[in-house]
RNA sequence: GGGGUCGUAGCUUAGCCCGGUUUAAAGCGCCACACUGUCACUGUGGAGAUCGCGGGUCCAAAUCCCGUCGGCCCCGCCA
């Protein structure tokens, strides 16, 4: 006989309004509250919870986890007993009849418990830590921000299109996976790190309006904010400029932001920093704007000092900088210790303090600073009684770094950041190359496909090194969210970047061929921007980590605790790929 | 590749500094019994840990030392 064991309800929906009606529900038992004479079970499934009331005949076997299929008729509950913590509290379901549908093992950890557990037995029983109220939140939040973000695109005439996942490596930037070819020994597909040159090619083809929430792979240690595989929306526009990738970007991110982070503030407009301005205020490319405390320059003001440290610094064209930390003065002597410790781990000196008081300025340093130089400090930091200077002196990258991790460092010590605001901003104007410290060779800072600002052109020929980008950033609350650039359309233009970081012709040609052949076809001017899309949900979701916003992320080593991979394979399988694995014992 | 941190019942932790009243403790979970209105039900009882692993010091090691494995965080790396 044919089972009825088809849910006519969800376990989330049924209210007063449902009373009088007869029901299945289907779903895992949460909790068996046991009285002896009655049983009452909350029956749970992915849209929440009811009440089921079992004479103790019926509820026998009935145990957590258990996945139980119940009819009965809908009743209000009696007075008194309506739990208001509920969304089906004011109802319950008495069950005329249960039926065990799948036994459980007593799961190894509670999934009705907001305990921390420990995230190596969650990642091995995913599925089971995938029940709990946490990942259940966080993963219908991403299915409905990236169904979103998909509507969004296709309101806007944008198309989506699949790129392959099996394609040529072109060594450039991150290292990739790789794939060995069967049919083709010795020769290797990759993994995308970021379907880049196919989606300008997709430009040259004419989709001149081309998204695509798509899969890329780094083969590159990880961190709380980056996984082995990772997922992009990836963008890519014809005929436009910086000014329309940022507007549509800024259009989405506040739409998302609006839907999506309920409750928070958001900081608009959004502003626009150069990479310039960013690096002097912040000391950082991704800056964290809910926090002031913005970098300050006395590299002249102390040029002429007695102390030997700021002074020569100037002569060796290095900047001595500065932030005023409000409230500092109540640092302890280990506090600014820290601070100075970790200045030096970026190469700095040291982090000299500075601390306000009323009856003067106290620092190992003041008395190498005259009264002048002092008073001109305090000015321009328009520091108070009680506040702290903290000076950092050095090359540009020393200082930006030392400063703007200081920064970070006594804004959360002071507890000044407001974790119920987002601060987004775009970075422009990122140089376009940088010297690479192993090879001292020039390399790009984005890729060799961007373009420079139209204003730099002439510095390519003259100091390249000086060229400005058109490439930017998403910022928010410090964290990268999406990166992109104009590309080059143009291949004179392209030949001279080529030039510039010494990629011979012929290498041009192995690597990029395909792209700079179909640029001889007519390609449109182009360019585009991608989203870390798992950064984006880790933050909606006010996680420290995106592994809570993916459904089966690898651990910090890459490996998939859950099924064991990377895993070895039977010898006949890895010789037919022509590949020779050493395997010492 | 480097630095930091954690590892004690199924889970979350205490104990570790300062070795010995520890038969390694607690809460949750689990098992059994009782209970007709609970919703983190309650009450009573019970099982459950060679303290990540290996070695060392000591009369004595969860505790001190060395090594090793694993998780996490950070640096390098991530065009």
């Amino acid at each position: 006989m044919h089972k009825t064991a088809y849910r006519m309800h969800t376990c989330g929906e049924l209210q007063k309004s449902d009373v009088g009606k007869n029901v299945i529900l289907c779903g895992w038992v949460m909790r068996r509250r046991d009285h002896g004479g009655l049983v009452f079970v909350d029956l749970r499934d992915r849209y929440g919870l009811t009440q089921i009331v079992l004479d103790p005949s019926k509820a026998e076997n009935i145990k957590p986890e258990y996945v139980v299929c119940v009819s009965g008729k809908v009743r209000v509950r009696p007075s008194g007993m309506i739990n208001a913590k509920l969304a089906t509290g004011e109802i319950e379901v008495p069950a005329d009849s249960a039926e065990i549908l799948s036994e459980s093992k007593t799961p190894p950890f509670e999934i009705d418990s907001e305990k921390e557990v420990n995230e190596e037995l969650r990642l091995e029983y995913r599925y089971l830590d995938l029940r709990r109220e946490r990942m259940q939140k966080n993963i219908i939040l991403r299915h409905k921000l990236v169904k979103f973000v998909r509507d969004f695109f296709d309101k806007k005439d944008f198309l989506e299109i699949e790129t392959p996942v099996l394609i040529k490596g072109t060594p450039e930037g991150s290292r990739e996976y790789i794939v060995p070819s069967r049919l083709y020994p010795g020769k290797f597909y990759v993994l995308p790190q970021s379907p880049q040159q196919l989606k300008q090619l997709l430009m040259v083809a004419g989709f001149d309006k081309y998204f695509q929430i798509v899969k890329c792979f780094r083969d590159e240690d990880q961190r709380g904010d980056r996984q082995p595989e990772f997922t992009q929306i990836d963008i890519e526009m014809s005929f436009v400029d910086v000014a329309d990738i940022l507007s549509i970007n800024e259009e989405l991110v506040l739409e998302l932001l609006r839907k999506f982070a309920i409750g928070k503030k958001i900081t608009t407009p959004v502003p626009r920093l150069t990479w310039q301005e960013a690096m002097d205020k912040y000391g950082s490319d991704k800056p964290d704007l809910r926090i002031g405390m913005e970098i300050f320059d006395i590299t002249d003001i102390v040029a002429g000092s007695s102390f030997k440290v700021f002074s020569e610094t100037k002569k060796s064209g290095g900047f001595v900088r500065a932030i005023n930390v409000v409230g500092g003065s109540k640092f302890s002597r280990k506090e600014l210790d820290d601070l100075d410790a970790m200045a030096k781990t970026f190469g700095a000196g040291g982090l000299m303090h500075l601390i306000i008081e009323k009856e003067g300025i106290k620092s190992p340093v003041a008395k190498y600073l005259n009264e002048k130089e002092l008073s001109e400090i305090t000015k321009i930091a328009g520091a108070k009684n009680g506040d702290c200077i903290l000076i950092c002196a050095g090359n540009f990258k020393t200082v930006c770094e030392a400063l703007s991790n200081a920064r970070l460092a006594c804004a959360a010590k002071l507890n000044l950041i407001d974790k119920n605001t987002f601060a987004l901003c775009w970075i422009t104007d990122f140089p376009m190359f940088e010297i690479n410290k192993e090879t001292k060779k020039i390399d790009s800072c984005h890729h060799p496909f961007t373009a420079p600002l139209d204003e730099d052109a002439d510095l390519l020929k003259k100091e390249p090194i000086k060229a400005r980008a058109k490439a930017y950033d998403l910022v928010i609350n410090g964290l990268e969210i999406a990166s992109g650039s104009i590309r080059i359309h143009d291949s004179k233009l392209q030949s001279t970047i080529f030039d510039i970081l010494g990629i011979t012709h012929e290498d041009a040609k192995n690597r990029f061929g395909h792209l700079l052949r179909a640029f001889e076809y007519g390609p449109p001017p182009h360019g585009g921007i991608a989203w870390g899309i798992d950064r984006f949900i880790m933050m909606i979701c006010d996680e420290p980590n995106i592994r809570e916003v993916i459904a089966f992320p690898k651990d910090q080593k890459a490996k998939d605790l859950m099924t064991g991979a990377p895993s070895n394979l039977p010898d006949s399988q890895v010789k037919e790929m022509h590949i020779m694995v050493s395997r010492f014992a």
